[in-house]
DNA sequence: GAATGCGAAGGCAGG
DNA sequence: CTTCGCATTC
């Protein structure tokens, strides 16, 4: 058979790894080097060349988004049907696992996902009910403990208490924790996971079925994944199945949501005999932003190395600018992009990338000043915002009463005369009787025991909830979703709202009916339309909202960059205590994670790269002076270039810099101390005898020196 | 019980 | 600089 358009436009490696028969696989494969080319042609290969059934086949990834383009790319590429093959994220698989076997799984039918904002408060209750002091016990980082036991698979009764005060308090918060999910029907996302391995663990048959089904298992980002996460892969490859893995070391940065970067490190001894296939070719960066993003991940000890090369030329060296200020950061920034933009550049080809969400705001005054359209990726995505969660919560409440998560959410928004004393009523009630707050809140009001005031206020809500749910019809359900949204009283509530934000709260509103009626239903086998766009607003939480308009310059997180690639990239905020960032600064393994965030970065960019650091940035309120990062001393000054203020924007508060030390020293030139060695000068200030110029040491770092007795040469 | 105002506390990344 | 809990007042 023609097999040419499988394998046509592969280089060697990558050939290697879509060919490689038997056995288990890691690919290895290094930002830009055709990561998901090599995983989208292997399940051609499958399905075209060895004739595996689309059905026999499971691919995970880690983002919707990643999900999304891999099963666009393999429709593209197949000439016949991909069957039923599943792909999807572990959480979504996960989730479609539970709803298939709930009963099998000890879940209640109609069980929703809880988001982490429903799990903090979930827990703050819990705190409350417990009369526990939360300043003693943070709310935090008692979620930080639950989630961490999940990830790594654990159940309160697996957790070892070493006869410790806090360990134990913490062990029974957890365990009322899992009580209080059951009584409403919620699964948090470290649920999903724990719940359809313990489903597996607990039901051999099962295991044994999806084992039969899934003989080839693909999967993306390996270096991603968590113990748990592992754990079930590893249970459904079992002895039979075929793993094929692709991943890489250098870009794991997400340990801090419990992934282990030893699961591709340790994959070759996990599963003996399998091959390592490298891919080092990048196609992505030019030769200069290439250079300077692996010698910053050399100094990274725990590696399994590896050794990105291009055929492209060198390119553009890297930039920095040394900003004064974040304003001016901001500034300069935006210079430049309307300097790309006039020479032809696309906005969406232009990307600003920072360590902190918080940071987009100072680009996106710039931004709005210079009027650049813009979008900003992540941050609060649209069905995480509070108005809108108000309005889902009455939709889930309205259908599974037993919701408490839901039920704590819609009693009282907007006020209708619940207050906290009716309200601790009920929930002692239910955790009396073990029952859910919907029929701890009937049992209470039949049984008499409220004030007529309360009981009054909790029958009108109770009828609100009940008669909603009479009126079950034929029409569609976003019809539904907007008859609840005006019956609830939240319209009028932000309607009358006199904090500025009414309106787009209700145009958040209207929203949520919108995106009600374009919804498609991919699991209509498993769960009503309804119910699936619930779990879809949870799962997805609106990643892809307003894509429609894509000629922006884009904004986002590094993190949220990975697997993105962008002609023009920024980087802002290189600084000491904001990247790496100031939490991770005690911990070498935290260290590293920063570092490889900071290659993941880098390699987002194809043709140029800017770096650029403040020397003075207001954090939280007050201002700080922090040192530039140590990631500018570890790229080589071969590929760096120092860059000054374009010429419109001037330096506030520092008119006498550009001037100072003039003839003598600028910035960027190469100097040499007699005993620091040799270094670039990234910045001066003052005049006279009193001129101090800023000099990045290759071998000490940055240093301030007073010019008149620093002698320079 | 609801609206307002004040002070303290917490602050990273994201599905 | 925000957000949240709390006290005060209506």
């Amino acid at each position: 058979m023609d097999v040419s358009h499988i394998l046509d436009r592969l280089n060697d490696p990558q050939r290697e790894a879509v060919t490689a028969s038997g056995g288990h696989h890691l690919v290895l494969a290094g930002a830009g080097s055709g990561k998901t080319r090599v995983l989208v042609h292997r399940i051609a290969w499958l399905i075209e060349v060895e004739q595996v059934p689309g059905w026999n086949i499971l691919a995970v990834t880690f983002t919707n988004k990643a999900a999304r383009e891999m099963r666009s790319r393999i429709d593209e590429l197949l000439t016949i049907p991909s069957g039923a093959m599943w792909v999807g994220t572990f959480h979504g698989l996960a989730h479609r696992l539970l709803r298939s076997h709930w009963k099998e799984a000890g879940l209640s039918q109609g069980f929703q996902i809880m988001d982490s904002d429903d799990q903090f408060r979930l827990i703050k209750r819990i705190l409350k009910s417990l009369d526990l002091d939360d300043s003693r016990w943070p709310p935090r980082q008692v979620q930080w403990f639950i989630n961490a036991q999940k990830d790594e698979g654990r159940r309160p009764k697996h957790i070892d208490d070493c006869d410790d005060f806090f360990q134990k308090q913490m062990i029974r918060i957890y365990q009322e924790y899992e009580d209080a999910c059951k009584r409403g029907g919620v699964v948090d996302f470290a649920e999903l996971l724990l719940r359809s391995h313990e489903l597996w663990l607990n039901n051999p048959e099962l295991l044994e079925h999806y084992r039969k089904r899934f003989s080839h298992i693909l999967v993306d980002e390996f270096q991603d994944s968590n113990s748990i996460q592992y754990a079930w892969i590893r249970l459904l490859v079992g002895t039979h199945n075929l793993l094929f893995v692709v991943g890489d070391d250098d870009q794991s940065i997400y340990g801090w949501r419990g992934a282990r970067v030893e699961n591709i490190l340790n994959f070759q001894s996990d599963y003996p005999g399998s091959s390592l296939i490298k891919l080092e070719q990048n196609y992505r960066s030019s030769g200069n932003i290439l250079k300077a993003a692996n010698s910053i991940i050399e100094h990274n000890p725990t590696r399994l190395g590896k050794n990105l090369w291009t055929e492209d030329g060198a390119g553009e060296p890297v930039h920095l600018y040394s900003a004064f200020n974040e304003v001016d950061e901001a500034r300069f920034v935006i210079g430049r992009i309307q300097e790309q933009i006039e020479q032809g550049k696309q906005r969406s080809e232009i990307a600003i990338l920072y360590r902190t969400s918080a940071q987009s705001r100072l680009f996106e005054e710039a931004l709005i000043q210079t009027s650049i359209p813009y979008r900003v990726y992540g941050g609060m995505r649209f069905f995480e915002r509070a108005e809108v969660k108000d309005a889902l919560a009455y939709v889930r409440l309205i259908n599974h009463q037993h919701d408490d998560v839901a039920f704590e959410r819609a009693v009282n928004q907007p006020p209708r005369g619940i207050g906290p004393r009716t309200l601790d009523a009920i929930r002692q009630h239910a955790r009396e009787f073990s029952c859910s707050m919907w029929q701890a809140s009937v049992e209470l009001k039949q049984g008499g025991d409220m004030q007529a005031r309360a009981a009054n206020a909790i029958q009108h809500f109770i009828d609100l909830i009940e008669d909603n749910r009479s009126a079950d019809d034929d029409l569609p359900f976003h019809e539904d979703i907007s008859r609840i949204i005006a019956i609830s009283g939240l319209r009028d509530h932000f309607q009358k709202s006199r904090d500025g934000k009414g309106q787009d709260r209700i145009e958040n509103l209207d929203e949520v009916i919108n995106a009600a009626r374009q919804f498609i239903n991919h699991e209509d086998e498993l769960l009503s339309d309804l119910d699936a766009f619930l779990a879809h607003a949870s799962l997805e939480a609106g990643e892809n909202q307003g894509q429609e308009y894509e000629e922006c310059v884009q904004l986002m997180t590094l993190h949220s960059a990975k697997g993105l690639e962008f002609p023009v990239v920024f980087i802002g905020g290189l600084e000491e205590g904001l990247f790496p960032h100031r939490m991770s600064a005690d911990d070498p393994e935290r260290l590293e994670e920063e570092r490889r965030l900071c290659y993941v970065g880098m390699t987002r960019a194809m043709q140029q790269l800017t770096l650029s650091h403040a020397e003075s940035r207001r954090l939280h309120g007050s201002e700080s002076y922090p040192l530039p990062s140590r990631y500018l001393r570890e790229i080589p000054h071969q590929y760096l270039l120092e860059v000054r203020s374009t010429p419109q924007i001037s330096r506030p508060y520092a008119p006498a810099a550009q001037s100072n030390s003039e003839g003598q020293f600028h910035l960027g030139q190469q100097v040499t101390h007699p005993k620091f060695g040799e270094g670039v000068i990234l910045n001066s200030e003052g005049e006279g005898s009193t001129a101090r110029v800023q000099v990045n040491f290759a071998d000490t770092g940055v240093k301030w020196l007073v010019v008149n007795y620093a002698n320079l040469s």
